[in-house]
Parts: C-alpha cells; structure tokens; sequence
DNA sequence: TTGAAAGCGCTAACAA
DNA sequence: TTGTTAGCGCTTTCAA
C-alpha cells in the first residue's frame, strides 16, 4: 500500500481510503489511485485490513454436506443475498456430524466471521457455549429448535411430514410407510420419521412400517434396496414417505425395474422439492422446504444486523412454511 | 493471548507456541495453557496469526456452481485430502462467467490464499495477469488448456466426447445428434460438443446435428425439452451424446412420456456419473471424469508444494483419464 | 524450553 | 479532502 501511494503520491490513507467505496475522495485522487495500483500489480490485503477494523468481512456457514443440492441452494441463497455487501460466506461442511461440526465451528471462529450461519439445531455443549461466546450473530436454519442459541430461519421437519401423511391420506391410502435412515446422525430425517409416526398415530393408523436404509444421507441406491425391502415386508403397503427426493426416486427406480405401478399399486412421495422429482415419470409429490428463500432470508437478516453493531440480538425467529407439492406419483389411487 | 497467558502464568510467546501441535513446549505447560484457555473461552484469533506469519492458511477455490454435483465431488476430495493439513478450503462460485471469475478471483487473493483452484482453463486476460502476479501455486482443472498458467490437473472434454461418439458408432449407430448448452459460457460444454463434432466428421459421418438448450448449465427441464425438439426436427436420430448426465436424464423422462423407447428406438448416453445416471431405468451411458479425484489430486500437490517454499514451480501436470461407462440406455440397438 | 522486542499491512481517530 | 499517529493480535527472531 506505500508503494501505491508513493507511485500515486498520497499518503496510504488516502490510497487505503480509495479502496473503500464509501469513504470520502476525490473522483481524480481515487482514479490516480487505481491506476498506480494497476500498473504496480497490487491486491489488496483483506487480512491486514481485518486485524486493524476487526471486520473480516466473513459470514461462517457450516451445511451437512457440499453434495445435497438442498442446502447447496440455501448456500446459493446466501450468498446471492451478500452479494451487494461487503460480506463473503466462509463454507465447510459437518458430514452429518455434531462432533465434526464442533471441530468445524472452531476452526470457523478462528477467523473472526460476522456472523455464523448454521444448519441445523442440535449441536454439542462445547459448540454451543463456543458460539454463544462468541458475539456474533448466530443463525440456526433448516429446523424450528426448541432452545435456539440467537435466531432462526427454519421449520418444523415433523410437521411437513405429517403433511404428506395427510395428503395421503386424503387420497385414500391408509397402510403407509417411511423409508429413510437409522436415527444416529440427520436430526431433520429423525425428525420427518417422528412426525409420520405422530400423525398416523393421531390418525389411528399404524406408524410401525419404517424401512431404514443405512447411515444418511441416503442415496437413490440406497433408497432403490430400502424400496426393495418394503415390498418384501410389508407387501400390501399402499404409499411410502421417504426422507428425501433421492430416496423416493431410487425407489420409484426400483419400482420401475419390477414393473410395480406408481401410484396405482404404491404412492411415492419424498422431501426436498428437488429437480429430478419434477421431471422423472411419474413425478414424485414432495415438500419444496423453500431451500434458496432460507438463505435469503438469513441474507437479509445479517445485513440488517451487521449495520446496527455491535451484535444486538433482535432474535426475530422467521418461520419458512413448506408448502406441498402433490404430483402424479400420489395420484389416481 | 495476553489473559490466557497471564490466567496460565507463561508468557504470549508460550501460549502462540502451544497452540501450534508442531512447537516445542512442554506437555505440562501445554497442557496448563489449553486449560486456561478453555476457562476463558479463548479462541485463537486466525487473522492475526495470518498476517504475522504471512501464512493464512487457505486454498481459495472457484467452481463455476455449488449446485453442481460435480464440481461439488472436486470439492470434496480436495477439502477431505486436506483435512489432515493446516490448510482450509476457501470456495466461490462464478456462475459458468469469466468476468464473474476475475471478480471472484480478486476478492479471493485479498484474502492471501497460499495456492489457488480454478474451474477451466479459460479466463480473462487481467485473471491471468493477477494470478501470474500473486506468486503462488495456481491449479487449472477439469480442463487441459495449452498454455496454463502453472499447474493442470484435467482432462480432454473433447477425447471425452469422441469416446461416446465411437462407442455409439461401435454399437451400430450412425445417425448422431449432440444434445448441449449454447457456447456463450461453458467452454467445457462447448469442447465436449467440438469432440463431438471432430469425430463425427472423422468418421464420416454427419455432426450437424446440434440441440441447442439455452445458457449453461443445462437443467433436466431443458433436456427434457430439447430432447423434444431434436425429435422434431430429425425424427431418425439414433442417438444423442448430452453435454451432461442431468441433460440426458432430461432427455430420457422426454422419451419416456412420449413411449420413445430407449435405446432401441434411440440411444442416450450422458457426461458426468452422476448418482442418476446409474439409478435410473435404463441406466445411462456416461463418462466418468472422476471428480473426487481430481479434488484429492490437487490436495496431494498442494500439501507436497506449500512444504518447499516459497511457492517453487514443479508444473507437472497430470492428466486424469476419464472413463467410459457403458449402460443399458446405449445397449440392445 | 521459555521470554522479550519488533513488526506483519492495514484502519480508527484525530488533526489540518 | 487528505495526512499523522497509534495499534489491531499474533509470530518471527534472537537471547537466555
């Protein structure tokens, strides 16, 4: 930066200053400026410019996977939302994992984010003492936790499962099934499967037929041999819930292979809104979770809270309502 | 650092010292420290350290979209090849647009990443400029450009693509469309549709038939709807090469709607191995680029360079060999 | 194995 | 609108 404003001779608090967009120079300084640095190749040094404002402009946001285009969409939300800012989302992923997430939040923290962005409401003590020291603005997306540790932008998993339980229901099928993995890991699965068994209790069916298919998250093969192992169980099933829309097309595959008739001989429905479950035959009726609106919002939220600093807590707790999408694959019982 | 120090009785020196595994500091002090530490809720400050040390510790990385399952593979091999390291993946996005790239590229070497990970082998000439300048280790890869900038780990898109046309013309067909985004972005897409062409005319055979679906990426919908119009226009076409697994898959719903048997009345086959294209009913031809690979590659070099520094060209680049996957949607002709 | 001094490259605060 | 001074929280270097 000395160089610079030697090469545009200024002080490197005017060259500094040019940099910003907001700070008062004058249009010819500002241009001199730029160029000097043009031709002296500089880059500026956001590192150096964090430790000295104590804004690195980060925004820390931890998802599951980078391979689920769910939360790839919510990230994608996010980051469009910060575009116009001065904010850049810092992204690792957990596997699925509240130890691995405790590991990745600390090492997120070390770079001093703005504000931190989870997915997800369950988290280990450490993790979330970490973050509640930490003051910063703390977002918990994707799920409704009964404790948050700041806000949230989410929605009850168990409640737009209970959702297609009806839908089905309201279509006439009364031996339901769900199909998604063990309980160990993906708290938003466990939390799906815990609302089909709610509402087919409430409505006095059985809730007892759950498939599970491996470790999430559960791929389409993985949902292809669940399907595989329904049929073979409980063959008189009329519908299956599956946990997500990967699971529900791997078994509309395996349907296919074995010439069993969607929706007629079984419904499929699955969770997500993802793209194959619009274009595959028959399409797949699903839960579009509002992915990319979540991260928007949360978008919308950091800026608003990045300008009144330091981190107020307004904590307004944004409910996202996922709506049905009822297809083909639900149809014509 | 100055609490935890005086909170563990050592000096700032100490506490830098244990917190780093490699330094020497004995167990017992170590251990005093990381106790204070904890009771302090003291949490390492990674921007200091980086600007002290002029070493930050990140890897910035571009893909053209998160939401690329694809790309996203890269990103996982790349992040999980480095787990054991100090270093941490820093990801942008630059939405398949050079211009984008140059921004993002900027606003990543802020940040003093100490290597960097291009998507493509093509970039604007003020990209390459501030590449070549910023004195570390640049990777270009999914691509094999001819003159990179310092390290390549890719692949031919067009020798991908002639593999797909010989393997179709193996199987009987000669009558071959190409099924893809327009050329204005993905230059990816658009050296699979070169390879396409090369060897259609190689074979004497005639590779004007080129679907055009709009701006990359190419969704399922614009397969699906391209798939129609290629139906339109040469209703003998024996088969079509799609610039991607999720274009075919598209491609193949079309088919399916209209009772289009695939392959026997046309053959599909795909770019990418996508989960899909294995799934589906029939499965697709694909190539496998080997994503993951790629990632874990590119980590393996890293790892080995940052140790030898300053960054020290050893420029060998490696060549990935894309597979070809053969599968019922290109069988029985 | 531990400590002291200097400084990484920038920005906040104040002055002109 | 521009410049001066001090310091952000660490690590490097050198000494003990």
């Amino acid at each position: 930066m000395m160089d610079v404003a030697r090469e545009a001779g200024v002080s490197p608090m005017t060259v500094s200053r040019a940099f910003k967009s907001d700070s008062y120079v004058s249009a010819q300084t500002r241009k001199a400026i730029i160029e000097a640095a043009d031709r002296l190749g500089y880059v500026m040094n956001s590192t150096a410019a964090g430790l000295s404002s104590q804004k690195t402009g980060f925004i820390a946001v931890t998802i599951p996977s980078i391979n689920n285009a769910n939360f790839a969409d919510t990230v994608r939300g996010l980051t469009d939302g910060l575009r116009q800012s001065r904010l850049q989302v810092l992204l690792g992923s957990t596997n699925y994992d509240v130890d691995e997430e405790e590991r990745l939040v600390r090492q997120l923290l070390t770079r001093r984010p703005e504000a931190i962005v989870l997915t997800g409401g369950v988290h280990t003590d450490k993790c979330r003492k970490m973050l509640e020291n930490a003051g910063i603005a703390v977002f918990e997306t994707w799920d409704l936790p009964k404790d948050p540790i700041d806000d949230v932008v989410g929605f009850s998993n168990a409640n737009a499962a209970a959702l297609l339980v009806r839908h089905l229901i309201s279509t006439g099928r009364r031996k339901i099934a769900f199909l998604g993995g063990d309980a160990s890991r993906d708290t938003r699965g466990f939390d799906r499967r815990r609302g089909f068994v709610n509402e087919m209790n409430a409505q006095n069916l059985d809730g007892n037929r759950l498939i599970e298919a491996g470790p999430p998250p559960i791929s389409m093969r993985e949902g292809a041999e669940a399907m595989a192992k329904l049929l073979t169980l409980w063959p008189d099933t009329q519908a299956v819930v599956c946990v997500s829309d990967l699971a529900a097309f791997g078994a509309l595959s395996e349907c296919q292979r074995r010439g069993v008739d969607v929706p007629r001989r079984i419904a499929i429905c699955g969770f997500g809104a993802y793209e194959i479950s619009e274009i595959c035959v028959p399409p797949i009726t699903t839960i579009d979770p509002q992915c990319y609106r979540i991260g928007q919002v949360v978008a919308q939220k950091i800026i608003k809270k990045i300008g009144l600093e330091p981190h107020t807590s307004s904590n307004t707790e944004l409910g996202i309502q996922p709506s049905l999408v009822a297809r083909a694959s639900t149809g014509n019982y």
